[in-house]
DNA sequence: ATGAAGCTTGTAGCGACTATAAGGTCAAGT
DNA sequence: ACTTGACCTTATAGTCGCTACAAGCTTCAT
């Protein structure tokens, strides 16, 4: 059996984690708090490393830290149905593809824009003017 | 000519902008000191509000408030080259093709955990073991 | 005259960190 | 034994782009 603990710093190594953003995940309860040893250290075992992860993988899945919270709140029910967890991955997915959309529109529109510059100087310039701005005359010598 | 002004909330109606966030933008030197009329309400000019349609288009298209800064300083200077201006675009554009890749790596790493779940019970559930969490026994009957 | 809507200012809050300060602890080297 | 440097502790403030709230003044329609 490994009991191999780790201080804040191995924590964050061994997730990619900064201890700083570990400490604050602590602070607002996301993570439990951490056990102590003699000096005042927080000490982590296995487990809350791999709880750890579950947090940083869920958060690059792009799930917020309260969608995160309900998430562990429902993994740590052995016994529940993980249909609520499925439910929160679809609604997830269904959002990304939908900024994946509106990027795409982005996307567009800046390359319309792009390709619309010939050049020239900001007086005839076809991005200032498809932005809808009419500088004023302050400049014009 | 028309020397239609706009009280702060018509200004909001016509940008598609709220009052607060004109207010916000001035405070932060994005739009300049509005001129006040008598009981000291901001008056603004359709020229103000071609700065703020300005404004709020790049935002729309992904630029921050700094960007925007910077733009607004080059539409203004109208003898320069608009080539800097082409610049943040093309730059932007990039930014935007590369948040289109990521999230299309997350739109399919969520379609595969979805797809795993099979309906059963967290303890069984491939979706919380696929982000690498295997809870304690604290619920284990 | 009254009430609602709109304006003013200032301050505080959101999410998810990040930065800074001021100090305590530990291991290694001299 | 002492110093150095890396690590740990706490608390507080800052980031971005707003948004919300409070407390009061003005304008307008009824």
């Amino acid at each position: 059996m490994s009991t191999r603990t780790f201080t804040v710093g191995q924590l964050a190594q061994a997730t990619g984690t900064r201890a700083v953003t570990i400490r604050y995940y602590e602070r607002i309860g996301l993570l439990p708090s951490a056990a102590r040893n003699a000096s005042g250290y927080r000490v982590y075992t296995a487990q809350e490393r791999d709880r750890l992860r579950f947090v940083r993988r869920s958060r690059a899945l792009g799930f917020s830290l309260e969608d995160i919270r309900d998430l562990l709140e429902l993994a740590d029910h052995r016994r529940s149905s993980c249909a609520a967890v499925d439910a929160k991955i679809t609604q997830k997915l269904e959002q990304v593809r939908q900024s994946i959309c509106d990027m795409q529109g982005l996307e567009q529109e800046l390359e319309r824009l792009s390709s619309c510059c010939q050049g020239g100087v900001i007086e005839e310039c076809r991005i200032i003017e498809s932005l809808g701005y009419e500088p004023g005359d302050g400049h014009r010598r």
